[in-house]
DNA sequence: TTTGTTAATGATAATACTTATCATTAATGA
DNA sequence: TCATTAATGATAAGTATTATCATTAACAAA
């Protein structure tokens, strides 16, 4: 019996990789988690809660995978670790709250319209682009404890 | 005899720092050199090149020490090795060439608005942005070997 | 000036994140 | 089922950066 093209394994198939155990449980966590950004020690840590024990280097190689294959993208905010989110077409940017970590998307064409005018008056073939908006949330909690140090790591 | 105010020594004093010869020749460095925008290794090169050697572990320190003093920027392309640049007051973001690491800088005066718009809208109370573009830069050494590997290392 | 205090330096160890190596295991197609 | 070949996982290596600590140098007081 074959299973439905949506099916995770599928995914993985089209992209001209072996659905492998480890390469299942990891784009099935991107799919169901509820954080949408992840490094590769949160994803190894979400699955070691969740009984599997999947290699760290495996992970690294998977995601790396994943991401040529379009199936995911990879984001730097200012912490030095790599995060994935799901690739789901629609380009968009970040506000990263520098107190809880917390992370929201946003996409603003006038933004957008606005960088590619830049790089057309400098002579740029624009490739790609990264912003990332860095402040406090509106959460209480952070919004009581400004000023105080950063927790991003 | 009083050095003037503008000399390096009395900037470096004025940050509450000893005025080191390391220090005094890190920032000399910033302020001649032709690349604006050097990281850790760069500066130990430069300085090398000119007969200084002084030590890696000692430029690290000073560059965040200069850095906090606010004399120096931080910025983090996607080489994955910051980057530092001479503080002269006006914010600016980065244009970079994936193909010959060469950078441009702009200031958009739009583009700043509406990222503040944007942190507004949600709530966020806006600390820093971090805002690069990256393409092909309009030498026609980089336009000839458009679709080759990047060289940003 | 000389001197004493204290911070800065530099060699190098340690850390953090990521990639490479390679013997073993598992996915897939015959 | 079986053979082929790629994937995995333990771990070594690589790269950027920070920490440690004995030695040295800045600078203020005498
Ligand atoms: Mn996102
Ligand atoms: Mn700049
Ligand atoms: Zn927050
Ligand atoms: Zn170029």
């Amino acid at each position: 019996m074959t299973r439905p093209a949506s099916d995770n394994a599928s995914d993985i198939h089209s992209s001209g990789l072996k659905a492998t155990w480890p390469r299942i449980r990891i784009l099935r966590l991107f799919q169901e988690t509820a954080q949408r950004h992840l490094s590769a020690e949160d994803v190894y840590r979400a699955l070691l809660a969740d009984g599997e024990e999947i290699g760290l280097a495996t992970i690294y190689r998977v995601l790396t995978q994943f991401e040529q294959a379009g199936l995911l993208s990879r984001l730097h905010f200012e912490s030095g670790k790599a995060v994935y989110e799901l690739n789901e077409g629609q380009h968009h940017d970040h506000l990263v709250c520098v107190l809880c970590g917390r992370v929201e998307e946003f996409c603003d064409p006038e933004i957008e319209r606005l960088q590619h005018q830049v790089a057309e008056r400098r002579g740029f073939e624009l490739r790609e682009h990264a912003l990332s908006l860095y402040g406090v949330c509106s959460d209480p909690a952070c919004r009581a404890r400004q000023g105080k140090r950063p927790v991003d790591g």
